[in-house]
Order: C-alpha cells, then sequence, then structure tokens
DNA sequence: GCCGTTTTCGGCCCGACTGTTTTCAGTCG
C-alpha cells in the first residue's frame, strides 16, 4: 500500500461527505489529509509496520484520521470508507470531474435523475433534462456538454518544463501590453512543482489598462472559461488551461504571495495572521479591526508583517517552512550557481559546436571546478568519433591545459 | 476532524465569476 492510494481513500471520504452534505470543515480534515499524505516523503506502509512515532507529529492527522492510517495499512481497506460508498455509487464520484459541478449539484443531479456517472449526465444534458431542476438553467446545460467536453480532451497535468514552454511566450504576450507594470509567473510553476495543472499567471498595471481583453484575443486561446475585471480563465490549444490575475500594482506583493500558494500555505499564513488580528488577502495585509492597510507592495513586505523572513516559492507547501521560517532554519536552496562541473562534455573534435580551449573557458567562466571531456569513441562515426591516435592527441591538449590553469594545486 | 502566543472548546482563509435569481448559492482560484 503506497502512500499515494492510502490519500486517495481519504480524498474519496472528503468527497462523498461532501456530497452528503456533511460538516464542511469535517470534509476539509479529510481531503488535508489526503493532501499530506500525497506530500509525505516518508513511506506510511513503513511507519505503521515499524510503530515509528512520526505520524503524530504530521500536523492534519489527529486520532480519527491516525487509527484509520493504520486500519488501511493492516487491512487493506477503511471501513467508514466503504460505508459511505453503500450509501453512494462510486462512479458518482467523476462527476466531480466535471468543471463546474460541485457536490451540490452532484447531490441533486443524483437525487432528482438518478444521475450516476459523466455518460449518464451527457444523456441528460443532451435530453434537456437539467435544466427542468432547481437553480439550472439552458446556460449551465450548455455548460456541462462543454466541460465534458474539455473533460474528455484534458491531457491531464504537464511535466514543468513542457508547461514552461508554453507559459513563457504567453508572459511575454502581456508583458507588451499597453499599461502593463510587471507580469509574473505564479502558481504550481513557480513553485517549480514537478508537474503543473495550469498556468497561472499575475500582471500589476495601470487603472484603466484593458489586459483581459488582450488576454483573451492571445492566438493562442481555444476557449474562454471566464472573463472578469481581475481574473481570467481560459483554455489554450496545447490544451493546459491558463488563468490571468489582473491587480493594481500596490497589491502586487500581496497578490504574487496569494497567487503562488501553494493553497495551503495560504490558508496556514492567513490563519497566522488571524492570531495577529491580521487579515491577509491578495490585496494586501489589513488591520483586522479599522481594515486599514498595512503592506503588500512586495512580497517580503508581506511575510514580515506577519513576522515571518520572505519564504522561497520552492518550499511553500504548508510542510513545515513557516516553522522553520520562524526559527530561521530555513533551508539553503540549490541554485544554478551552486554547479560545481560538468561531466558530460564534447567538443568540436567530434559534434560539439565549440573547440576544447572554448569549453574550457566557458566553465572558467562559469566558476566551474570541473569538466569532464566525453567525446564520441570511433564507434560512432556518425559524430566524427575518436580512434586512438586522435585521443591520445586530446587527453595530450586536456594536460596542458591542465597545466595552464593549475593555480595552487587546484583548477 | 483538527488544533492551540486567548482557547482542550469553539472556531476553522478570503475573494472572483457565473447563472438564475430578486439578493445569493455554488464553484473555483
Ligand atoms: N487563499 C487561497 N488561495 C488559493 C486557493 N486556491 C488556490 N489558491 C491560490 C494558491 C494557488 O497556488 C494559486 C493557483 O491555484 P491553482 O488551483 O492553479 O493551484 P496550483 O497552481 O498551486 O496547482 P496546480 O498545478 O494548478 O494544480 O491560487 C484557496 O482556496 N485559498
Ligand atoms: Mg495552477
Ligand atoms: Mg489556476
Amino acid at each position: 500500500m503506497e502512500n499515494i492510494e492510502i490519500a486517495k481513500i481519504f480524498h474519496e471520504i472528503a468527497d462523498l461527505l461532501e456530497i452528503k452534505n456533511e460538516n464542511p470543515f469535517r470534509v476539509r480534515s479529510y481531503r488535508n489529509a489526503g493532501h499530506v499524505i500525497a506530500e509525505l516523503p516518508e513511506n506510511l506502509k513503513s511507519i505503521v509496520e515499524n510503530d515509528e512515532p512520526i505520524l503524530d507529529e504530521i500536523s492534519g492527522i489527529g486520532k480519527s484520521i491516525h487509527e484509520k492510517i493504520v486500519e488501511i495499512v493492516k487491512t487493506g481497506k477503511c471501513k467508514f470508507h466503504d460505508e459511505l460508498l453503500k450509501e453512494l455509487p462510486p462512479t458518482i464520484l467523476e462527476l466531480l470531474q466535471v468543471s463546474g459541478i460541485g457536490p451540490k449539484k452532484v447531490q441533486l443531479l443524483y437525487k432528482e435523475l438518478g444521475i450516476q456517472s459523466v455518460s449518464d449526465l451527457e444523456k441528460a444534458a443532451k435530453a434537456h433534462k437539467i435544466h427542468t431542476l432547481a437553480g439550472m438553467g439552458e446556460k449551465t446545460e450548455e455548460n456541462i456538454l462543454k466541460a465534458i467536453e474539455n473533460l474528455k480532451q484534458s491531457k491531464g497535468r504537464f511535466k514543468l518544463g513542457i508547461a514552461m514552454t508554453y507559459a513563457v511566450p504567453l508572459i511575454e504576450y502581456l508583458k507588451n501590453i499597453d499599461g502593463v507594470i510587471h507580469v509574473s509567473e505564479a502558481g504550481s510553476l513557480r513553485r517549480r512543482k514537478e508537474t503543473i495543472g495550469d498556468i497561472d499567471i499575475l500582471v500589476a498595471c495601470k487603472k484603466g489598462s484593458r489586459v483581459m481583453d488582450r488576454f483573451i484575443a492571445y492566438p493562442e486561446v481555444r476557449e474562454v472559461l471566464a472573463k472578469g475585471d481581475t481574473k481570467s480563465t481560459v483554455i489554450l490549444r496545447c490544451g493546459l488551461q491558463a488563468d490571468v490575475r489582473v491587480l493594481d500594482k500596490k497589491s502586487y506583493g500581496a497578490a504574487l504571495q496569494y497567487f503562488t500558494g501553494s493553497k495551503a500555505h495560504n490558508i496556514a499564513i492567513r490563519e497566522r495572521a488571524k492570531r495577529m488580528r491580521l487579515k491577509v488577502s491578495e490585496y494586501g495585509v489589513f488591520d483586522e479591526k479599522t481594515d486599514k492597510w498595512i503592506a503588500g507592495e512586495t512580497e517580503e513586505d508581506v511575510y514580515r508583517a506577519v513576522g515571518l523572513p520572505w519564504i522561497p516559492p520552492e518550499i511553500r507547501e504548508n510542510a513545515g517552512e513557516i516553522e522553520s521560517a520562524l526559527n530561521d532554519k530555513l533551508p539553503h536552496l540549490i541554485d544554478v550557481k551552486d554547479l560545481k562541473g560538468d561531466l558530460h562534455v564534447h567538443t568540436t573534435e567530434t559534434d560539439g559546436a565549440s573547440t576544447l580551449d572554448e569549453m574550457v573557458e566557458s566553465a572558467i567562466k562559469q566558476g566551474y571546478e570541473y569538466i569532464a571531456i566525453t567525446d564520441h569513441s570511433k564507434a560512432v562515426s556518425i559524430a566524427h568519433g575518436l580512434d586512438e591516435k586522435r585521443v591520445l592527441r586530446q587527453i595530450e591538449e586536456i594536460d596542458k591545459l591542465n597545466k595552464r590553469f593549475t593555480v595552487h594545486g587546484s583548477r
């Protein structure tokens, strides 16, 4: 049993309870536990089997969920979860994947029309049965069909590097709009998560700028899902969703803090602020009582206002970073500047683009301590691989360079 | 269900957009 499978059970419990109209905070507890477990670096099964005490220290896991984790590891399932699945069909959960459909609508659709799956929902919408329900009209019916189509075409989460290739040109496009002052990546993209659910971009602009009109006119936009004064959502041709948030320059830091997330980090920061009689939103940090604006121009200002140093986006996951920040124990994150050398380098002797001298010069410029020349051998004749004679000559060249650049025994 | 710089009980982040509705609930970020 892997963490991710245990997490899934808690996510399903949360969804099922929510559809049943249970206490929203109890729902939040299960959902949060699912999230914490999914992000946990340690393997829960071995923690439980080795009777390690770590579980009690994990924030968000209390008595009830602790017991359920032990039950799941030992029996492979959870009674509470099974009971809920007797009350509601398991396929009902896939309805929540349709954007615009939440727990309330799932409950209504199931109760009134017996809809249990996305294909049931599609049939009902096509047969115009949805608009007869309370609070649902013609538009809702149309939107459901569109959302089902988008769900079918969805390519899921994108790898960071792939998402970046779509985000960079959009950011450039936004930077060139009249009145735009700052543009920044936000969300999981800025936190450098391995996979990205959507592209989140923050824009600061002068009042009266028509940023949203220009955003939805971006040539790569396939469909506009929502368009407001400060927030719009589109789907790009590549299949990724893009969210753009536009705010005043004065709120840029607070907005960047909000839009970078993560959601769990934001909630933790806001709870902390509340205890300090402050309110944090994307518009700034405010005095709870007077509603007076206190900070928000930069992220540093926002964190300082709640008594914290700036926290690097990569660790804003509510996984202990706030405590580390409080104790001045924030980790040093690896940077390009930390690279000490490169163990895979080609030269023009084979299929490289630069000469040996140029590669060495460039390595020294970047502060590398070492590089390894790894040209092709004669087995790769297509790349003009080195035979014995040429490789010996290259070694001589390397020895000469090493002598030339050796200072006090280090290279 | 979880948790504590005021708390072991009583709160639990805060705001934007949409549709269907005469004032707001649902969903989403
Ligand atoms: N305060 C607060 N902020 C939220 C909430 N939901 C989202 N945000 C903020 C933090 C998120 O990082 C940011 C972007 O939302 P996304 O849904 O795109 O999430 P994120 O980019 O973190 O992950 P993703 O890869 O898109 O799944 O908006 C929320 O419920 N409350
Ligand atoms: Mg995102
Ligand atoms: Mg988003």
